[in-house]
DNA sequence: CTGTTAGCGCGTTCAA
DNA sequence: TTGAACGCGCTAACAG
């Protein structure tokens, strides 16, 4: 490319300098075989010293395809949610397509608007995980005809895909061998606007406990380690708060939760057992590590964005449609051993 | 809007449903305020009824600006890049601004392939967070007429803003202060493909050991939590390196040295003092907590974001272009007080 | 206040 | 094998 660009280059810049029509240009750059060697070398010598490259917006509006697929976050601030992300980056570019992040925090609105933002920005396929959306606005954006892989619903059609994340299930069975060695008293740790999964999670962890006679404690805090910390501190200096088991949503704050126990004397897990649901690296890297539950959400990242790839081109038999993830259990230092 | 749509409604579709030009329409849908109260009201109408929504494909083409901005990155799976990352998203949404990511591994043939993605990509602008990317693949970027913030090096110009990040300043000086008080015996642990910044402060720690005199010996790794802890096991059973001080570039690898320390009966910090240069969640979740320079990351990035916009508006003033982050050395429980 | 027209940069017929 | 012409959906003059 020779010296600065002003004005980009276009198809028809290249066109008149290799004395061509910008058909041929247009043949070249997107490998046809039907050039002549020549003229193709012409071109291609045209394309190089004008520094020209295709504009992906007028060949997105000519070919209706944008090779862009959008990725619907709740935010990017969990370590677990980033290595969804990563997961996803990776094959979306393995695949060719560019990936556009549209963050919706927990509220109604914001996630009506970016909707309106995913349809308008003509991604050719959109990942969505999140949990402030219902079925029924996944279906307001299926009426654009964008095929979607959804993670966290059940659900299917001709253009989407689901894949769910079964963090419930390792979470009540861990319930019941804690009941069953003799276990009773449980708190779980409600922090707010903690996104529909979790709320599931928590549900069925308190309906299990009416099932079996077990009363569980919700204990209430903010999504905040730093908060949480100082706010255990205090709630552990209560006797009657020395014991028993503490299920919170994510491994930072069963940190927080340790942290502030053992600080305040309380011995984890002898005194006190802690579980995570969703577990991250921090469960491994701290001590006592921390019993979670591990999903690899990498992986989860990439499988959906290999579904939607298959999606796009037609190619995702019914049967995959969805893809059910259980996550495993792990026991670590803040449980007793079963 | 009215049952399924197979074809998007364009805006020919609203004008002749509105009984409208148009140029109407596009009045309307761009909340221009020459168009009669009445006319307007029967535009949006038939904007509903059609399920209306405007292609930034088609706008961008037009207007030559895609309100899209590009964010260049190693990667998402450092905590202190997904602050970054959070904080350029939260701003560029804030502006109005869709953001694509593009993540170039460390390596030369991938920067390239990201650039000529980003270039084609028609982004208005681009943050560009990447330790592989020189000065000259910046200016061959900048060729293309894409205002762009650099993280990390310090350039400007008429379309190029960029952010310095210091953790060199802070380094050096818990390093004379560590002398200063005796301390004889550094280590500094060398990860491979630890990127561009992290390369300057090694070789700025190393030039110091040397301009003073003292010894500064390399540990080499891979940048694995997991393959550096069992890596360290073995390192520390040997009775030569039971003390000194670790420098490790990111925190969650100073939790490795320091768990393999701990466990091989070595204290910290009293035998063996560990600092991190990068400070995330971790140096304060874990125990002991870790010595390690904090930035917020998220401020970074929002700043960064910030001065892009300000570039494409052209509102930025000569001596803003330049912004200097001196990250602060907290002093944790991995060190011994001054 | 509203409509007509000409692009934006590219892909894709259909002829030649 | 190549070129001319049209269309993708929208904005931006310019008229009226």
């Amino acid at each position: 490319m020779s010296g600065n660009i002003k004005d980009r280059a276009t198809i028809y810049g290249v066109a008149k300098r290799a004395n061509v029509s910008l058909a041929t240009v247009s043949r070249v750059i997107n490998g046809k075989d039907n050039v002549t060697e020549k003229t193709r070398l012409r071109v291609q010598e045209a394309i190089k010293d004008l520094g020209y490259r295709p504009s992906a917006l007028a060949r997105g509006l000519a070919t209706n395809r944008s090779t862009n697929i959008g990725i619907v976050l709740p935010g990017v601030n969990y370590v677990y949610i980033c290595n969804m992300l990563a997961g996803m980056i990776d094959i979306a570019k393995i695949y060719g397509y560019q990936t556009t992040l549209f963050v919706a925090r927990h509220s109604k609105e914001d996630a009506q608007a970016v909707i309106e933002k995913l349809i308008s920005s003509h991604v050719d396929g959109a990942v969505i995980f999140d949990d402030e959306l219902d079925q029924n606005e996944i279906k307001y954006i299926q009426n654009y005809n964008i095929p979607l892989v959804v993670v966290g619903h059940h659900m299917k059609n001709e253009n989407l895909g689901s894949m769910i994340l079964d963090y419930t299930t390792p979470i009540i069975n861990f319930l019941k061998s804690y009941f069953d060695r003799g276990g009773d008293e449980v708190h779980y740790l409600d922090v707010s606007m903690a996104g529909n999964m979790m709320d599931e999670v928590r549900d069925a962890v308190l309906n299990f406990g009416r099932e079996v006679g077990k009363n569980i404690a919700l204990v209430h805090s903010e999504d905040s380690y730093q908060r949480l910390y100082s706010d255990m501190k205090v709630y552990f200096e209560s006797d009657s708060n020395k014991h028993g088991l503490f299920i919170c949503p994510r491994d930072s704050l069963a940190c927080a939760v340790i942290n502030a126990a053992i600080s305040s004397g309380v011995k984890v897990p002898e005194d006190l057992e802690v579980i995570s649901i969703v577990g991250t690296k921090y469960s491994y890297i701290v001590r006592p590590q921390v019993s979670s539950c591990d999903i690899d959400l990498f992986e989860v990242g990439s499988i959906a964005v290999r579904m939607l790839t298959k999606l796009l081109k037609g190619e995702l038999d019914d049967k995959n449609k969805v893809f059910n993830f259980t996550a495993k259990f792990v026991t670590r230092g803040s449980t007793k051993k079963n």
